[in-house]
RNA sequence: GGAGGCGUAUCGAAGUGGUCAUAACGAGCCUGACUCGAAAUCAGGUUGUCCUCACGGGCACGUGAGUUCGAAUCUCACCGCCUCCGCCA
């Protein structure tokens, strides 16, 4: 959420950092609704003033035995009229934070003007894409054939875009999941968290979900529960309504969740293999820093995530993403992606975000500085660390043989007991 | 799920219709005094939020609604915690 102070006071600036993410956005109704609001205010405080003025003064006339009878009923009319103001004033506050809900956060300054991913700019890129000298085969092939993937059953067990890892494609998926987490925690210095893994609406609203993209997520029916689209919402919602001493940051906190998304509006997309399932797993870095630090900490979340795919030896490209297509909490965007044979291109593989204050004001999580008396909101981060169903299918796939075997990457060998192939 | 109890600042806790909410009292923390230094002791400070350039004012005692001129205090609903019982991996 946007600070409505900072909107009334540089209403301009701030629609221009919109304008540039959608030049549809603008701010008109928030303000007109604001001054509104505070004529109302002010109106209403100043009569609430008086309320308590005479309501100190009404014991000590009693006490000297004067009639109070005309006074109370002053009151009691004066009672009526800040009763409707405040009416007023709540049904206008209502409208202003769904206003304000939905509005995106501004990106950063220095973020790249674009409409689309085509705008996106690649900074570095990693690893070389590995020439076959035979006929590659995609992941949900190879899978399928080493008897380690089965979709058809998965379909028939729930439905369409679900998957099952069996055997030793099972025991990948753990592997690759305790590798990660393995790497964040002893390397990175992160602390570990299995959050639950459904959460209430406080929480999706804490971190932007709720209320513009309810149609993403899968919704409990007998509870006000939702499935997490990421451990990104119970993880970041931990600190909810907290205040933070400004010696513990920055936090560093890392999940593994599976993550359940409704992919309403990708009917016909990736339909094929683990690229986009309805569940699928995912290892998340969540970062907490103060406002001076958070870009800083920004690169540094991205490095851990590149650390994962330098020891899988997976080749990579990091793309800054533009105004036009970084999320709607975010300031700002770094993608990594990960070479996917079968695409013949680089395929989204984690996204690193600093939301700045975005997140941190919805879900009301402030740090009291050490020099100062005022408490500040803190800067929310995280990137995922990495998507586990995307690594599994770019290991599948930059890892195959002639034979249709696979090579275990070497840092994955001591989490599989030392195997360094998977065939038939 | 049933019965009872409880939600007040960083923590413990008092307050049960109006000079007890500028939230008592205690602890913690900060500053100062004493000290070579520390401890102890003494003095002072220490909630958040909204409107305002400021002065100043409003709001908040789990949340919401109600009664009242006036609610931490009375009523209702909801949420959370604790104890006991039931059920359960």
């Amino acid at each position: 959420m946007l600070d409505i102070k900072r909107i009334r006071n540089n209403p301009e600036e701030v629609e221009n950092l919109l304008k540039r993410r959608n030049p549809e956005l603008n701010l008109k109704n928030v303000l007109e609704l604001d001054k509104v609001r505070r004529e109302k205010l002010v109106e209403a405080e100043n009569m609430k003033a008086e309320q308590n003025k005479v309501s100190k003064q009404v014991p000590l006339l009693k006490k000297e035995g004067k009639d109070v009878t005309i006074i109370l009923q002053e009151m009691k009319d004066l009672a009526e009229k800040v009763k409707v103001l405040d009416g007023d004033i709540k049904e206008i506050d209502a409208k202003i934070e769904e206003e304000l809900l939905s509005l995106p956060n501004t990106p950063n300054r220095d973020v790249a003007v674009g409409a689309s991913d085509a705008d996106n700019k690649e900074i570095r890129r990693w690893g070389e894409p590995r020439e076959f000298d035979f006929e590659l085969k995609p992941h949900w092939d190879l899978g399928v054939n080493l008897n380690i993937l089965d979709f058809e059953r998965a379909t028939k067990i729930t439905g369409t875009r679900f998957s099952m890892f069996k055997g030793t494609g099972a025991r990948l998926e753990r592997a690759i999941t305790a590798y990660m987490l393995d790497k964040h925690t002893v390397d990175h210095g992160f602390t570990e968290i299995a959050p639950p893994f459904m959460v209430n609406k406080e929480s999706m609203y804490g971190t932007g979900q709720l209320p513009k993209f309810e149609e993403d997520m899968f919704k409990l029916s007998q509870k006000d529960y939702y499935l997490i689209p990421t451990a990104e919402v119970p993880v970041t919602n931990i600190y909810r309504d907290e205040v933070i001493d400004e010696a513990e940051l920055p936090i560093y906190m890392t999940a593994y969740t599976p993550c359940f998304r409704a992919e309403a509006g990708s009917a016909g997309r990736d339909t094929r293999g683990l690229i986009r399932n309805h569940q699928f797993d995912k290892v998340e870095m969540v970062m907490y820093a103060v406002p001076e630090d958070s870009y800083r900490q920004l690169e540094i979340l991205t490095n851990f995530a590149e650390e994962i795919l330098k020891g899988l030896e997976l080749p990579y490209r990091v793309v800054e993403l533009c105004t036009g297509d970084i999320g709607f909490s975010s300031a700002k965007t770094y993608d990594l992606e990960v070479w996917m044979p079968s695409y013949n291109r680089y395929v989204e593989i984690s996204s690193c975000s600093n939301f700045e204050d975005f997140q941190a004001r919805r879900a009301n999580i402030k740090y009291r500085p050490a020099d100062k008396r005022k408490l500040e909101l803190i800067h929310t981060l995280n990137g995922s660390g990495l998507a586990v169903g995307r690594t599994f299918a770019a290991i599948l796939e930059n890892y195959q043989n002639e034979d249709g075997s696979i090579t275990i990457p070497k840092q994955l060998r001591p989490y599989m007991r030392g195997m360094d192939k998977i065939s038939l």
